[in-house]
DNA sequence: CGCGTATTCAATAGATTACTTGAATAATAG
DNA sequence: CTATTATTCAAGTAATCTATTGAATACGCG
């Protein structure tokens, strides 16, 4: 038989710079920004409050492993997913956090009511509803990513400007609010303010990364 | 609205903690192993060849993230995964792996021939042409191994007992051979040796996590 | 061309991690 | 009870990782 032991060492070596480049908050954070689509480093720096030099860093390490991939477009360096691979293992990520780590779980459950947690809509379900018209999907990412794709149907208020815009909004209607994934909190406070004024609002269980990930249809522009 | 920068921090910095985990080859040896089912430390440390007492610590260490579970037997500490979430990261962390760090691809691949890597059979297909006898499965990991689970109709010859043992399989039917995982290199060798020998031999896909992943049943004893 | 901006590189100090060694705990066997 | 085995703990050193700082590179703009 073959010697076993080298080849089968160089793979989990392999496998574990991976692990090495989840295991920072930081890089995390920008992968689940990039996620959205591609950003460039600044905006990147802007986003998690870290310097910007200290960004590229975290970037080249994302890279090097080929989670992420940069393309040069005049003096800006555009970072997004290298693919749906990394979507897929962040995903993987996060349920075994939620699974194990209970803290995760707890914090999330704390911060918000468990019911919101508890009363979110499948993606999957949603689609057909909203082809039928008895829901409105809402998406509160800022605009430029709802430009980069969103929901078929789906209404962009960004959720900044959505106590101001409420009237947009059907007050008989169901709404169903999601934003970039099931960490990102905008969707929470904007089922949180929209049940506050007196409309059905419920969140998607997973963001757009999700979506897009389980074959689903987006729209651009 | 909400002060978003807490909450989301604190999820990112638990996640980063498993991705910490996931970040030594040891470790990522041990939660292979433990793919297979409950192992002692010492036993552990045999297998990795590194020193009880560090096996010791990077048990520990995956245990303190929840990714596995210690349970006390007489003198012994057994350790296993805590649950699917971690097979199914494990198996995200290869893919990604697979896809990106090209790395990986290239070592399995110059190890072994190509053809043998394409010429797998996907674990969905096995299951009904296990049942109408057009295949015989081999699970070539050793016997413990077998016992604590295995493919239904499994023919269980551990590979250092397969050069022996060859007459035992049918000349003619197809041979699918499996063992620990797309990692796990024992099938190769399997394989390679079964065709060296005129049998018509190939890998199952994965192995016998992944199958339980998947949902497929499974024989004990 | 020179200037401003975006990004990366290089060097550094402080924190974290890995592995070893030797001792401590826990449970069984004689 | 003592000896033995399995596991964990504690301490120490070498190595690695993080974030900061300041400089270098690359590109577009006027």
């Amino acid at each position: 038989m073959s010697n076993h032991v080298n080849p089968k060492r160089a793979v989990f070596e392999n496998l574990a710079r991976i692990g090495t480049a989840l295991s920072s908050a930081v890089r995390l954070e920008l992968l689940e920004l990039l996620a959205q689509g591609e950003r460039g480093v600044d905006e990147l720096a802007g986003l998690t409050g870290a310097s910007v030099a200290n960004t590229s860093q975290h970037l080249q390490k994302l890279k090097q492993v080929g989670l992420i991939v940069g393309r040069k477009e005049a003096q800006y360096v555009k970072y997004r997913l290298a693919g749906d691979e990394v979507v897929a293992l962040f995903h993987s990520l996060g349920m075994a956090g939620q699974a194990y780590l209970t803290d995760i779980e707890r914090i999330v459950r704390l911060y918000f009511t468990a019911k919101d947690d508890l009363e979110t809509v499948p993606a999957s379900e949603l689609l057909e509803r909203v082809k039928k018209g008895l829901v409105t999907v809402l998406d509160v990412r800022p605009s430029e990513e709802f430009a980069a794709g969103h929901v078929p149907g789906a209404v962009n208020i960004p959720i900044h400007e959505l106590q101001r815009r409420l009237a947009e909004l059907p007050r008989r209607k169901e709404i169903v609010a999601y934003c970039r994934g099931p960490y990102c909190l905008m969707s929470y406070d904007a089922v949180h303010l929209l049940r506050k004024r007196g409309l059905k609002a419920r969140r998607m269980a997973d963001g757009l990364p999700e979506w897009r990930m389980a074959g689903l249809p987006t729209d651009v522009g």
